[in-house]
DNA sequence: TGCCACGTGGCGAGCGTTCACATCGTAGGC
DNA sequence: GCCTACGATGTGAACGCTCGCCACGTGGCA
């Protein structure tokens, strides 16, 4: 009969105060038809005792955990490890609980096996933020039971799994507009990996553009988000000749870019100009300071927790896209005159 | 008696099978002592159901939840976010789940709710990454019915939590030593937020160091870790006159601090060396390709969780700092002949 | 005085699982 | 051919909580 170091209970509670654990639940959870004498005391002896609720006693009851799960690529790109923090933060604003599982390089086996630990740990939704076209058919398996936004940009309507994105086709745009009316007639692009659905639709947002002002499009070059990729490619171009503005598929990249255009003594903006995306931290301090896209990781997270919150309690919600911004800072200008 | 859509439950599986519930639950957990021919007919009528598992329920009666909760600083500082990344990894490959709280100011209250909240959840040990003061406090309330390892370069033992770090002092000497042993006689302090604890012993580091080596410590200069607050200092310096090197207390302070030595058409390493610290993405990427001190975060992850699975299960473990390491670059070079 | 309503509290059941123990049948040893 | 032992299964209780319902007492009204 010793309760030991036990932590204590609603019964214990109940015996210290005198009143059935029915009682103390009631004070508990909101208070109501409990008289204020009682109410009182039993508060006094939960503070006494320490007690805390189980709240896995609680789930089993109410068959509701009030958690969700996120699956987070954490490669080290950008995006992704920021939007998780912008979710998980919207879900505890809405009182869930985030239950987290990073992965830098998602394998099917890896990610099915986390869907599958989720549900048995009773989550009520799931959100994945990994942009890899692969792993939407992992989440598709799942979705049959289970509310699943995926944030990514493609359109994946057919999946039967709710998807939100930001813009980036349009992003792309915004980008490649702001080198069109600088004056430039030549802009070219350095695309990220076409395995993510990102890189492929930065690329098609630039073709858009580009074909919107009946302008050609030069030879794409393709990296793969490394810095060190671009300025490979950089160090190419340098040697066969560079255009006279370019639109890189993130701040990273732009970097790496850059480097090889130092190097080679070539000036930014005087002799070419750049956009980046992202608005990663350092594109304000890099010299000089990026022109770039701000991806709004913070709004995407909390729409995406509205959104998947919705579909949770049989709400409709609008999941239309979430727009990027253009950051003008100074390293696109003018085209030099020829 | 019609089953609903709830989900299927061990009783629905026993019943289907034609056995009872403690059978099939013996096949779930190891499958031992059941005969294979009915072993296989309730793993076939598992497949069939799609049962899953309920581990909320399973939690309540073992009394084990195999969670853990971590709390991160999700400020924009490099660290702490992939870090999050590392500690829930080594935390999903040792069998528990990570309930995450990622704040970007982390407020007293917010925090102490939040403890709550993961308490109440039943986690079994917490981690925190945020190398805020105010924040130890907090935990030590939280300790006594938790196993909790705060992630932080100060040693806090007095508080009766277990704290690991990375050796950011050590870090701090080995980016002043290398600009000593480079010849440099004079070696400047770009100091970071002392409101984190980083801050501070990267600063102690740096004093040590020069003592060491009967060097003078130059007056410091304080940023608050953003890259623009450094590009201040650095507009500052460059008017009052340059050090013949200075070793800055984050990557992207000395990136802010390079764009100000840029437009003042200062040479890097030629004019002046510099040293970071982090070994952020960016750092090989700038121009030149920045001399810094490499933190491992993924090692710290890992062995950060090795240390709270150490105590849960009551064993004694190793929680020697982790060692960081000098990544030479080229921002850093002998002085030139005055 | 009787009746009903309502505010307060208690009781019992059940959520889905595991654990300790009981049961049953069969094979092995003498 | 009986007893023992063990392998294969079933039974009951418990984990800590919430939910539905019932019991009790008091006050207002006819």
């Amino acid at each position: 009969m010793s309760s030991g170091s036990r932590r204590p209970s609603l019964k214990d509670v109940a015996r210290v105060a005198g009143v059935s654990y029915q009682t103390v639940s009631r004070v508990i959870n909101g208070g109501d038809r409990v008289s204020v004498a009682t109410r009182d005391r039993v508060l006094g002896v939960i503070a006494e005792l320490g007690y805390r609720r189980n709240d896995v006693a609680r789930a089993l009851v109410t068959s509701r955990t009030r958690s969700i799960g996120v699956i987070a690529d954490a490669s080290p790109k950008f995006g992704p490890v920021s939007t998780l923090a912008a979710v998980e933060s919207a879900a505890r604003d809405a009182g869930y609980t985030a239950l987290v599982a990073t992965m830098s390089y998602p394998e099917q086996a890896v990610v099915a096996r986390t869907f599958q630990d989720f549900v048995e740990r009773g989550v009520e939704g799931i959100v994945v933020i990994a942009p890899r076209v692969s792993l939407a058919h992992v989440a598709q398996e799942v979705t049959a039971s289970l509310p699943v936004v995926m944030l990514s940009p493609g359109e994946a309507s057919q999946l039967g799994i709710t998807v939100f994105y930001e813009d980036q086709e349009l992003g792309a745009r915004l980008a490649t507009r702001h080198l069109i009316e600088l004056g430039h007639r030549e802009v070219a692009h350095l695309a990220g990996s076409q395995d993510w659905l990102d890189g492929q639709v930065r690329l098609r947002g630039w073709q858009a553009e580009l074909r919107a002002h009946q302008l050609a499009a030069p030879a794409v070059r393709y990296g793969d988000w490394s810095g060190e990729s671009a300025y490979l490619i950089g160090r190419r171009m340098v040697a066969e000749g560079l255009p006279s503005s370019i639109f890189v598929a993130s701040d990273l990249m732009a970097l790496g870019f850059m480097r090889a255009l130092y190097e080679a003594g070539v000036r930014v903006p005087a002799d070419i100009s750049i956009v980046g995306f992202d608005d990663n931290e350092f594109a304000p301090q890099v010299y000089p300071p990026l022109t770039t896209v701000r991806q709004s990781f913070a709004t995407v997270g909390a729409r995406c927790m509205e959104i998947l919150l919705g579909r949770i309690e049989g709400r409709e919600v609008d999941n239309s896209p979430a727009v990027p911004e253009l950051v003008v800072r100074h390293s696109a200008a003018a085209p030099h005159p020829a």
